[in-house]
DNA sequence: CTGAAATAAGACAAATTTGTCCTAATATAA
DNA sequence: TTATATTAGGACAAATTTGTCTTATTTCAG
């Protein structure tokens, strides 16, 4: 359903509110890969892509890091936008370029419902949200 | 959302339960991928799939081609899961393979009631469905 | 029986995604 | 000012997915 690097995403984004909840510190790379289990290379491209995407700001340098922005609650579908861009949510499922409403293809009434349930879903979904539950249910972030 | 192997198996699936419905010829390779414009060798290669997930059936020689399998009606989800495998339908959308109602990830619940929804409606679109739409709407099978 | 037309299957090639490594730039403490 | 700890960025490498090519096998018409 969602690329590597957007599962991710979702996992570096939920940390960093969780952390960010517990002290207003940044996080950096290291903490983040250690604490989700992923690559650390990999992790620090994927969170230059979110500060590119402004859903986080970093700071270079020594106690440099990285946070979430001020007064911005963000949602799974942004994340998700930000890393897989629009395919998932507005993209033809067959793969065309001209499915739309108008000129639909062979299943695009059938998954319309669904697709819009998901979308909804995705876009209520934000960071405070799953970082209370983080904190109430203990959840995890890797296996 | 689908790989594209698995696009192209739904195009193909769909496009012989519509041929099949005007004749009961069976449909080779060259008519499918020219049908839904796909490459050849790689539309052969996913009809092999399907045939070894009882599908589609076979047959070679001259005359040769595919064609359903006698009163089955097929689904998305059973196209879907014979080529892309369980872990859309099943799988945690953050990869994790411990990931279960009791044990769920930092977004399973979140996402719970959507994923539930896409799969009914993925069991419920069966070829029958589909073909009668191409009948009926005149749809397409390629750009 | 033979030739032609079809699927089956394996090896290969290209493209994309995932992941690594090294160096540059930056910020802060001492 | 300098050493150190951090992000930024580019080049590279590995793995996976997508796609191709060639040969074998099967079937049927003639």
């Amino acid at each position: 359903m969602f690329s590597k690097r957007c599962e991710y995403a979702i996992k570096i984004m939920t940390f960093i509110a969780h952390q960010q909840k517990k002290s207003d510190k940044k996080v950096d790379v290291d903490a983040i890969s250690k604490a989700i289990d992923s690559p650390k290379a990999f992790t620090a491209k994927i969170l230059q892509d979110l500060v590119k995407s402004d859903l986080l700001v970093s700071s270079r340098g020594r106690f440099g890091g990285f946070s979430l922005p001020d007064q911005f609650n963000i949602s799974l579908s942004q994340i998700i936008e930000a890393i897989d861009g629009k395919k998932l949510l507005e993209g033809c499922v067959l793969g065309f370029g001209t499915c739309s409403e108008k000129n639909p293809c062979i299943v695009h009434h059938h998954l319309k419902s669904a697709r819009q349930h998901l979308k909804i879903k995705l876009q209520e979904t934000n960071l405070e949200i799953i970082a209370k539950r983080v904190n109430e249910k203990n959840a995890y972030f890797k296996e």
